[in-house]
DNA sequence: GTCTATATTTTGATAGAC
DNA sequence: GTCTATCAAAATATAGAC
């Protein structure tokens, strides 16, 4: 019995500077428990550094949560900010940016929970800054969705709703993870482990099709492998 | 300066019986703040009983919580259990179990915050009493999947990714109305007011179609309604 | 069933030495 | 830049009277 508390305890932040380790920390503390949950003495602990120290770099506990929250935002939008500049048809640059925001989850898992948390507390934390980090991000599929309509390719549709409909699902899916995981023994196997393409897939086909892009046959070898997956 | 901090203050809570009363004000309290932004104070308050009889009828905070929890979680599987009762094609029951998630999320504004939350934690509060719950909701949409299938109708799906994808955007949509209200005046109107029928027609148009059901030009009024408004 | 008063713990934050 | 020590304010929970 040497852990200090309870559960497999999370594991401290490595990292150069003891700013960069407290940031860490504090996006995964965050993340995990929320700003109300999130606690300042287990920040300094997982970053292993001093209460004290965090009040040096960071006027409060909002300031320090704020800086992830932007950090994550700049993040993606910088991500889909990219899916034109390969250029293409409208339809193949809208698959990118699907794929570009569920690269962008897998790569920065501690995403799903803070975007969901923080649309749940109304945005409480969200400063000019970070809304237009979102908004850079709602333009970039706004741009992708105009360039499909010039093409003759989509019908006209919402950017918001749009994007909605495409981020939803897969910070829902991402965040819930654990959850499905935690009660798998309550449900048929066919609800608990599911592989992440087959809701890529789902968002993908969904999406173009509700854009009016026929024909969804031509949506990759993804998607046949999903129609035989799902039984 | 009668009011009692600031805000315009959440207005307290009528309904009949102490209990019901405390149950209510938990249940905006704990939607609008989480679990541990939630004060016991403020539930008391907002319920215009004594914090000690909350005691007297919850074991503690996490208990409320839980039966806050699980009320609105057994009120939403009620309401899409009877989307297959109606019969018909089964098309049109998944069209009414879409409609019922939306409308149950405007009956009960709580919804979306909450689940959202409880989904970001991980599912921290959540029993196995709760979880049942959530599995009659899939258990719901699995049925009209099969009949789909048996008739010829859909094409293989997974149920729960499937429930994702309409439960994911409503949830998401009304949750963040507040902040796209914040924030208006940083974004072009086309973002900020959002016809919530414009959402529900996409996910109704995105998931038939993600289903195989082309043509979704039979997807009613709405749906025509809708590609005139988006502009 | 309902309230007053209070015990106890936790937590955000700072002063000040090194 | 980093730590020790500590304060003051919340916040959960209970004892016990009415």
């Amino acid at each position: 019995m040497v852990s200090r508390k309870r559960r497999p305890a999370a594991p401290p932040v490595p990292a150069a500077t003891s700013r960069d380790r407290l940031l860490a920390a504090a996006a995964e503390e965050f993340a995990a428990r929320g700003f109300d949950g999130a606690k300042v003495d287990r920040i300094a602990a997982r970053a292993r550094v001093n209460k004290a120290l965090l009040y040096y770099y960071f006027r409060n506990k909002a300031a320090l949560y704020r800086e992830v929250l932007l950090d994550l935002f700049r993040t993606i939008a910088g991500a889909v900010s990219r899916v034109r500049d390969a250029g293409g048809p409208a339809d193949a640059q809208l698959v990118r940016f699907i794929e570009a925001v569920a690269d962008e989850i897998v790569k920065r898992p501690l995403f799903p929970a803070m975007w969901l948390r923080e649309m749940a507390e109304g945005g409480r934390h969200v400063d000019e800054s970070i809304v237009l980090e979102m908004r850079r991000v709602v333009e970039a599929l706004g741009g992708v969705l105009q360039n499909g309509r010039r093409e003759g390719l989509f019908v006209p549709a919402n950017p918001l709703v749009t994007q909605i409909g495409i981020v939803a699902p897969l910070l829902f899916f991402a965040a819930t993870a654990p959850v499905r995981e935690r009660f798998q023994h309550l449900a048929p196997a066919q609800l608990s482990s599911i592989p992440r393409e087959l809701v890529v897939d789902h968002v993908r086909r969904a999406t173009l099709a509700a854009l009016g892009v026929g024909s969804a046959a031509e949506a990759g070898p993804a998607a046949a492998r999903s129609r035989r997956q799902v039984r």
